[in-house]
DNA sequence: AAGTGGTCTAGACCACAGG
DNA sequence: CTGTGGTCTAGACCACTTC
């Protein structure tokens, strides 16, 4: 470790997310100890302690008391309980299920080619319907760059819980989206989808996904009716 | 500092918490530096330091090198980016002008009196309206237990960042808020409100606003037009 | 110069998991 | 029993603010 204008533990940490990155250690994987990698990065114990511990408050590695510190697995519980806020009415936790899905390649729409950098001359684009309470109520573009996700499978194949799916492909794991929300008549389009004759009020979400190094992995569209769910934030 | 079960760092904690809420420290003064609460409390500055950095992780101090740890002031500034979440399309800042506004003493609707724990036989009511880009665009109705907020003053001298006012007239802080969002049509009142002549599809915001010792302080519905403005949340 | 928080180190002991 | 992370301490030095 060279002296640097940046605190020791940023350098550390630094290094560590480089290693995640990398693929040096995988999804899974258990980090060497914190003696260990003190010892090898030619710092203090609680230099490396400092730095794991960001690390943990960004839920980029999972720390557990006598048994190590890991590359935390995109675990469809993770995904679902971190990364999809629809719940009842009531607060109660939701599950859509899955209506139909459909995998394509297609022309870069201007938002998704502006969102995805070097989005290529086309994407994958994943359509999918699913529903709540036993109607149609989530519609869903999902573009990815095949530069990022070569391969998503098929139609078939898609399981519920993509960014695990994504992780399993790619190595790549989604830490982090950017959701903007707005409320609007749904397209005809998706109230058809929706099975809804007369274009109803719809909550519209464009989101970003992005990996551990900054990238956006995936941009999502959804419109969702929210007569049996809502979209929960908690402000800090 | 006896010995208990948890660890002495929670303990600091929350004893700090305990004096920031009884008002010991008011808004803006500082803390004792960790040096004098370490003495104090019978801990190494240490386990000080570790507790004030989980206070400022969670924004229940402000540590400024050189200076001190402070109790943050409830600025306007921190309630505009923190718990103000809509922007403009492009990403840009957005401030809405103040149209007009209401105070008044209702009887508490259902939701508002399970939200507000102890309701009492009637609420604080501040019913306004905003202007996003020269048009109306926002409505909230702004309930509040009079066990809370004696007094919010008059219609006319309500400012336009109501927490730091609560802060001021109370020293009660919001320091946590729970929005929960659904689209919907506009209802009739609201609807004309926003001087629209058909229901538009409208955001709707729920939100409970928490003080730091938990309680709900102020219960608010929005209604929100998105043509020229978005709701904003990051997940990390 | 004095006082504050920020970084870094070294070492002790505790709590938990697993062989 | 060993090895892990979690807590706690003590002390050194640095960076920043204020007088």
């Amino acid at each position: 470790m060279r002296a640097e204008a940046r605190p020791l533990y940023l350098q550390v940490r630094e290094a560590l997310v480089q290693r995640i990155a990398d693929g040096h250690w995988r999804a899974g994987d258990a980090l060497p100890s914190e003696l260990a990698l003190a010892a090898e990065l030619g710092v203090s114990q609680g230099t490396v302690r400092k730095a794991l511990d960001t690390l943990a408050a960004d839920h980029l590695v999972d720390r557990r008391q006598g048994r190590g510190t890991f590359v935390p697995d995109q675990t469809a519980e993770r995904a679902l309980f971190h990364f999809f806020r629809f719940e009842g009415p009531d607060g109660a936790t939701l599950i859509p299920e899955p209506l139909d899905q459909t995998l394509a390649r297609v022309a870069p729409p201007p938002a998704a080619a502006a969102a995805l950098e070097d989005p290529g001359p086309d994407l994958w684009l994943i359509t999918r319907r699913r529903s709540i309470a036993g109607a149609p109520a989530l519609v869903e573009k999902i573009y990815l760059s095949p530069a990022h996700v070569p391969d998503p499978g098929s139609a078939e194949t898609l399981p519920n819980a993509l960014y695990s799916h994504y992780q399993a492909l790619t190595g790549l794991s989604v830490v982090r989206a950017e959701d903007h929300l707005s409320a609007c008549a749904a397209p005809a389009e998706i109230a058809a989808a929706l099975g809804q004759p007369q274009p109803p009020p719809v909550l519209h979400v464009e989101r970003r996904a992005f990996d551990l190094t900054g990238r956006v992995l995936e941009y999502r569209l959804s419109w969702c009716l929210t007569a049996h769910c809502r979209y929960r934030v908690t402000l800090g």
